[in-house]
RNA sequence: UGCCCGAUAGUGUAAUGGCAGCACAGCAGAUUCUGACUCUGCUUGUCUAGGUUCGAGUCCUAGUCGGGCAGCCA
């Protein structure tokens, strides 16, 4: 679903859109084509969000089209769990706004992602054809002997002994290669280029390497891989990709892949890359390597984990896609390495969130408060609100009883100077209900809090005499009578440090408070809580169900996030 | 001491040779039956040095600082 805010913002605008924006205005290209491209060898993160709108959103804003395309080449690291979750993540980030232009393809009635993979014969037809124009040969050399020959970026290489093998003996061993007859790292097809070249990747790079090895969607048909710069620029020419965009690591790769398109002597018109800085939050990390560790290691419940940056962990989370990309958009698209303060994501979640959430009391940490002057059994029907953003808020009823839960923080018996809430001979207002004035405290033998007895104005509820009546404070509550209990899972950022790095490991910065678990009173109309909505526990923040440990007899709430709490920030209490 | 890329408030970003703006964060206040939302005000910026120009954040040169590149990973 496309959201108000985000239908209001302006449409985006950066460097590389400008490009796009010039070509189709000389009509260089019969039409725009993106691609997304994910190796499958992890989930996908917020990294990954930002380049699935920039290049869902360049294909969608002029007509065009992205392919998703796993990036499929390594069949050591990859696997069919990963594609699930890429398809999966995909598909519900751009649910109701890019589906139009995903790039599938069609088989057997159904569809697929396309894969590099897909592409290996004709990748290998094309492997050929350079050898045959003298632009790639096979290489004897193993893998430590080619770096000794690569020489380093301040020393030119030196030229392999068999660079000037004939081409009739390169294309044997070539298909001989690709027959099994050799072991893996035995030999390798290089490119013909220049030893001497300031830019590493321009000296003789390896282009096919011998592994045997199943691989996740060809299986056994193959013991010879492309690797990733002969495979990415040509299957981006076989699909007609346009615009190319990857991150600014690749960079350096940009005149490796043209040389290979400008090489094959290609009829269409080819692609062309584009890099821009990779989006890094703080109080995060987004590196597959070490998102792997915290699952390995159990740091998070897995991949999905509410508190991972991983797309499943944030639709788990509660949310929304709408949110996650505007924020990914808003942050724009340079070519400046930064880091984006969380803040930023999280004010982005509060404003989506603010707007489409269900109003619902909740307590989180119950306390027992007794009102004197309500009868035992009886029930006053209070009217609350579902959203008081809405033009027309629908209402609900909940009920005041002579026993309700309020949450602990909310009383004091030592109360800091400016606090609104309850506190010994205080009053506040029970929010849709009427105002109490605290007459009793009542301790049990360790000294804490039992229970709390106060005396209600009855007439302070709205539409009675005093409903005008002010007080500082206004706070929630639930009906002792008909509340139930639920987990909720309160959670954190998962690191304590703006950069998780600091001190060298990010394990020894993981926040050790990411997730508190509570059993909350709720109110009852939350027994009928659904996965897709969002509810706002008024004065605490926005939850939503637990996509996976709920039931129904057993409902489970994450915390998605606070409301903004200026009192606990301003060091008062 | 190779090559490539970059540098605008605390953070992210805009200004395409012509008034340095926006958002977030922060601070102060107003409002409030959510200490939320909303509203008002405030603080804070063009890395340095030269050059071109009537005029430079923008173009040129040099420097400084930061990032990337030496996988048969992507």
């Amino acid at each position: 679903m496309i959201e108000p805010t985000e239908a209001a913002a302006p449409a985006p605008s950066d460097f590389i859109r400008d490009i796009v924006s010039q070509h189709v205005a000389e009509k260089r290209y019969p039409g725009i084509v993106t691609r997304f491209p994910p190796e499958p060898n992890g989930y996908l993160h917020i990294g990954h969000a930002k380049s699935i709108c920039l290049n869902f959103g360049i294909a969608r804003e002029n007509a065009g089209r992205c392919n998703l395309r796993m990036d499929d080449t390594n069949p050591t690291k990859e696997d069919v769990e990963y594609v699930d979750s890429i398809l999966t993540d995909v598909r519900w980030l751009i649910a109701g706004w890019a589906d139009h232009v995903l790039g599938m393809r069609s088989v057997s009635g159904s569809e697929a992602p396309y894969y590099a993979s897909d592409y290996f014969e004709q990748l290998y037809e094309y492997a050929v054809a350079l050898i045959r124009k003298g632009r790639a040969y096979v290489c004897d050399l193993n893998a430590e002997e080619t770096e000794l020959y690569r020489g380093s970026p301040d020393k030119p290489g030196r030229e392999s002994p068999h660079r000037s093998r004939p081409v009739a003996e390169s294309l044997d061993l070539f298909q001989r290669m690709r027959a099994g007859e050799f072991p893996d790292g035995a030999r390798a097809l290089k490119a013909k280029i220049d030893m001497g070249s300031p830019n590493i990747w321009l000296r003789d790079p390896v282009l096919y390497r011998i592994r045997h090895a199943s691989h996740h969607h060809t299986g056994d048909a193959w013991c010879l891989y492309p690797m990733y710069d002969f495979a990415h620029c040509l299957s981006d020419y076989i699909e007609g990709v346009t615009h190319s965009i990857c991150t600014l690591e690749f960079e350096v790769h940009r005149p490796l892949y043209d040389w290979i398109l400008e090489s094959l002597e290609l009829p269409r018109a080819l692609p062309r890359q584009y890099e821009f800085a990779k989006l890094i939050p703080s109080y995060t990390i987004v590196s597959k390597r070490k998102l792997i560790q915290l699952v390995n290691e159990k740091s998070v419940s897995g991949w999905d984990d509410p508190r991972m940056p991983t797309i499943s962990g944030i639709r788990r989370r509660g949310i929304p896609a709408a949110a996650l990309r505007r924020f990914v958009t808003s942050v724009g698209v340079t070519k400046y390495e930064s880091v984006t303060e969380i803040a930023l994501f999280e004010h982005t979640v509060r404003e989506a969130l603010n707007a489409l959430a269900l109003r619902r009391m909740a307590v989180l940490r119950p306390v027992k408060l007794v009102i004197a002057n309500i009868p035992e059994g009886e029930a006053i029907p209070c009217e609350a609100v579902d959203n008081p953003q809405d033009d027309n808020p629908r209402t609900r009823h909940v009920d005041l009883t002579r026993e309700v839960f309020i949450d602990a923080d909310d009383f004091s018996e030592a109360p800091p100077p400016k606090y609104f809430r309850l506190k010994p001979g205080g009053d506040v207002r029970l929010k849709y209900a009427c105002i109490v004035t605290c007459t009793e405290v009542v301790k049990d033998a360790s000294g804490r809090v039992a229970e709390i007895r106060c005396t209600a104005d009855l007439d302070s509820k709205a539409g009675g005499a005093n409903a005008a009546r002010k007080v500082k404070g206004t706070i929630h509550w639930v009906s002792a009578a008909s509340a139930f209990e639920a987990e909720v899972r309160l959670y954190d950022r998962l690191f304590t440090q703006a950069d998780p790095e600091i001190g060298g490991d990010f394990r020894q910065t993981l926040n050790p408070h990411s997730l508190e678990v509570v059993t909350a009173k709720l109110e009852p109309c939350l027994r009928d809580a659904r996965a897709e909505e969002r509810y706002q526990f008024e004065r605490l923040g926005y939850f939503t169900l637990d996509s996976a440990d709920s039931t129904p007899d057993r409902p489970v709430f994450n915390r998605t996030i606070t409301l903004r709490d200026t009192w606990a920030k301003s060091g008062d209490r």
